[in-house]
DNA sequence: TTGTAAGCGTTATCAC
DNA sequence: GTGATAACGCTTACAA
């Protein structure tokens, strides 16, 4: 099976021309579908690739065109669901159009790590970047900084300019509000995801507005962290006050964390509050009480990004896409009055 | 502040070379920590580098030396909590090394997508792989196939061999059963994860082994899909035979829903049936009841796998650790019985 | 200790 | 339509 002798070497692209008979860059021109070649030489090079199962070097071609088909992720978050879902298939999204796929982790979200970040991914060369920068912070020292090469975010404001691109979580987060107000509540508290991310403000903007346009009183968000433990123990300091009979968690992860707490302190949900969240996280329909909340399809947005990304690589116009609407998922931690 | 007149090039070596006065050659040697140089010039080369904010072109080092320093990662799941915990972590100490990382995921399990993967990987020149595959299939034609690089396989059977790099599965499985055994229960039946997964196999094997030793009798066990709507199936199923009073659920999706499954049956966990699960993912202690399972430190895994890998690809000894062992996290979805 | 020459495998440029 | 020839930016010889 090996090559005789000698040790076994890649075949380059000069064993296809000396087998085809022609130049090496006949056979470049073959590779690269240059459009004048005669069908003829062109099978000839065919062949001669597939008899020695012929493949690129990456590397050199990389170096002679500073290109090299690999899209950069760069990633600001510690393994949650979404993002996490959404850069698998960000990855699957990139290899079916023949791009690598390269992943940074944000250390922290300072200017200066995510300078070190977007350097590391120049370094490398990549074709462009997609982030996944849900803060404030990060989002805007992208904006602000000259990345070199095509960038698009994945965000979660309210539209696409371009740039970004998101689920419209004000419209989720709007209508599961409106879940709860058509449901009969009228005191609806909101617990908010900290105060830089973009989608903790954006699920706030939702809550706000529908409160505002039923004329209820709004009431200060409590800021979280987005973790269980810390609804966990919101919902202990909640219990105190029963100033509301229901709320709005910005993700389900809090949501499952309050609902433990207002357990520990004798609350029944959803009898005397409704709770609803925000993701419909694999565990939300297994609780107890199953979580009434929004779904996301984070796969889709996921490749929406690739697909923005690479028109953008190759300069075509942006692919339009229509809106990522997120769907209500009605369980029973949510009731009538 | 940009080059004057001409596009923006970035440096070479030869810049850096003229501008130290050396040959290019020299650089190349401080940039390769090469022994004998002067340390006069040294220093003078080192100086410019920093003038000109000099980096090395990685696709040039990578096309002389077939070396990339970029590690493959190899993943045959599909986005759940622990395999991607380990991924971040994988990807942090590959970059804190020096070593970009690319990621793969799998499409199927087929020997045919394995091998696909495994070429492209290779096209990419890696410098080596980390394999998160937990299919048995998988894992064996990784196992026989010549990779041509250095492949460290993270898994979960109850060893490390040079190869594999494992929590023990099957000790922490045993521990979670034989706490059901103390807690007095005789009748207890395992949910099984799917046929093909390594990790099935550990964690069923340390029920069996658990059971056996304390002269308990064993069930023929369910065979699920790590989901939770799969638990949830089965929790319904199970409700109509009542020969058990404790089920050890081999992950905590599955353990969740089976909760909700008897839930539904009018079962009580914990009163009637004890419920434990694995992996501590981060909503196991806010359910209800709160769930019995065994803690995996999923980064520390991904941590050492990256050092045995570049032990391997510097051709250093393998580090030696000592074994990851699975935590016991006692809840209160587990009662005496 | 340092410099010169050659070559890694490709694409770009210019002939023919 | 096709073929020389010259880069691309680096490392590995070999020479001085």
């Amino acid at each position: 099976m090996a090559a005789s002798g000698d040790r076994a070497r890649v075949p380059s692209i000069r064993d296809v021309a000396r087998l085809a008979g022609v130049s090496h860059q006949t056979v470049s021109r073959v590779l690269n579908e240059h459009p004048s070649i005669r069908p003829e030489t062109r099978k000839r090079v065919e062949d001669a690739i597939s008899v020695l199962d012929y493949k690129p070097n990456l590397a050199a071609r990389a170096l002679v065109t500073s290109r090299t088909h690999t899209i950069g992720v760069l990633s600001a978050t510690i393994g949650e669901f979404g993002p996490t879902s959404s850069i698998a298939s960000i990855e699957d999204a990139a290899r079916a159009e023949g791009y690598s796929v390269t992943t940074v982790n944000l250390p922290a979200t300072t200017p200066e790590a995510i300078g070190d970040a977007i350097r590391q991914l120049s370094r490398e060369q990549v074709s462009g970047i997609v982030a996944l920068a849900p803060q404030v912070r990060v989002f805007n020292v992208l904006r602000g900084m000259a990345v070199g090469v095509p960038l698009v975010s994945l965000q979660t404001a309210s539209g696409s300019d371009g740039f970004t691109l998101s689920a419209d979580q004000v419209a989720g987060a709007r209508a599961v509000t409106e879940h709860l107000i058509d449901l009969g509540h009228t005191d609806i508290l909101h617990l908010a995801g900290p105060q830089d991310w973009i989608e903790a403000e954006s699920r706030m903007r939702g809550y706000l507005d529908a409160l505002r346009e039923a004329d209820l009183p709004t009431f200060p968000p409590i800021r979280g962290d987005w973790t269980a433990d810390f609804g966990h123990f919101a919902g202990g300091e909640l219990a105190r006050r029963r100033d509301f009979t229901a709320v709005f968690a910005a993700n389900d992860l809090m949501a499952i964390g309050l609902m433990h707490g207002f357990r520990d302190a004798g609350i029944d949900v959803p009898r005397e509050v409704s709770v609803v969240g925000f993701d419909d996280i694999p565990v939300a329909a297994h609780v107890w009480p199953p979580l009434t909340t929004v779904h996301q399809d984070f796969p889709e947005l996921g490749r929406r990004a690739v697909g923005m990304l690479l028109a953008e690589i190759r300069g075509e116009r942006a692919p339009q896409y229509g809106a990522v609407v997120p769907q209500l998922r009605l369980r029973s931690s949510s009731a009538a009055r």
